[in-house]
DNA sequence: TAAATCTCCATGATATCCCATGTTCTCCCA
DNA sequence: TGGGAGAACATGGGATATCATGGAGATTTA
């Protein structure tokens, strides 16, 4: 697949005092050919900041849920953890959405948030929470991280 | 197959003081029938420089990571290893790119780079880590080299 | 009517495009 | 085999476009 969704690097960016912020350029170069021209926005399951992904790649994640047992705790969980408080914020015409309040009050963020690309999502941090995020997910060394990629099954090919 | 992606050869390249570097001529012809005409770079996963491949390989480590559970701590730090330090980066007419700045800096480049084909990825070195680079990767005798090469299977052809 | 949201425009910084130059490499012919 | 013409390549610099950001005004919502 050529024009899959992928979402890359580091972008540092401010939030003015309406709360309106832009989405990198990047990021929606990759959503460009998406029917919806904005992001989807959720706390992050590890209790780190937000989420956000395009509209296509949310509704997978829907899909995934149910493959989970329809009345299990987990699925509850997570799904509790997500759509409640999920929202769909369209950018502008200069590519800047508007963050709600009590989002941005849960993630901790002020006027300055840092979107790290997560590949097939993106995370939304406050400056404290991208220290964390960094130190949560560093590899002591090298073979750690190797190990890791081996503990993944090969295509075989 | 032959239109198979390989990178050949070192490649001493400047940059200028825009942040600007030619990806050599043989990397960019590798790449010709690519889609996306540009390479992704990130930190290289063993320390040293920065690492670059075609954006088809990269997504090949991705699809690695589409292996692992979506929600699964495992996953989360491996993505972060990774894409939060990768660029994509289309080359010019003249078959430049722009280095972004932290890339840069994380690698110690500055006004000199050597390019090194490693087969399906490249590195990207300033010159002290060419250095280190070479020693770091000598065979100090040739039976831990047959031993290196003892490991890897045949095809059975 | 007040507050919130959206649209539009201005601005500085940055990245990209475009053209020019010198060097090296390749090819061709004497 | 030597030399010269031409192409390909790396590199420099100025012009142009893009991006993030701030603010004014219009529109909507409660």
């Amino acid at each position: 697949m050529d024009n899959e969704v992928i979402f890359f690097g580091t972008h540092e960016n401010k939030v003015d005092r309406k709360g309106r912020v832009s989405i990198p350029s990047l990021f929606r170069q990759a959503l460009a050919q998406e029917s919806f021209q904005g992001v989807v926005v959720y706390p992050a399951l590890h209790g780190l900041g937000l989420e956000g992904c395009g509209l296509s790649h949310f509704q997978w994640i829907g899909r995934h849920l149910d493959k989970i047992a329809p009345f299990s705790r987990q699925r509850e969980r997570l799904t509790a953890q997500i759509f409640p408080n999920a929202r769909p914020l369209q950018w502008d015409g200069t590519g800047r959405v508007q963050l709600p309040a009590d989002l941005m009050k849960s993630a901790g963020i002020e006027d300055q948030v840092y979107f790290c690309g997560m590949y097939r999502v993106f995370r939304v941090l406050s400056p404290a929470g991208h220290e964390k995020f960094l130190s949560g997910n560093k590899v002591e060394d090298s073979e750690t991280l190797d190990s890791l990629f081996d503990s993944i099954e090969g295509d075989g090919a």
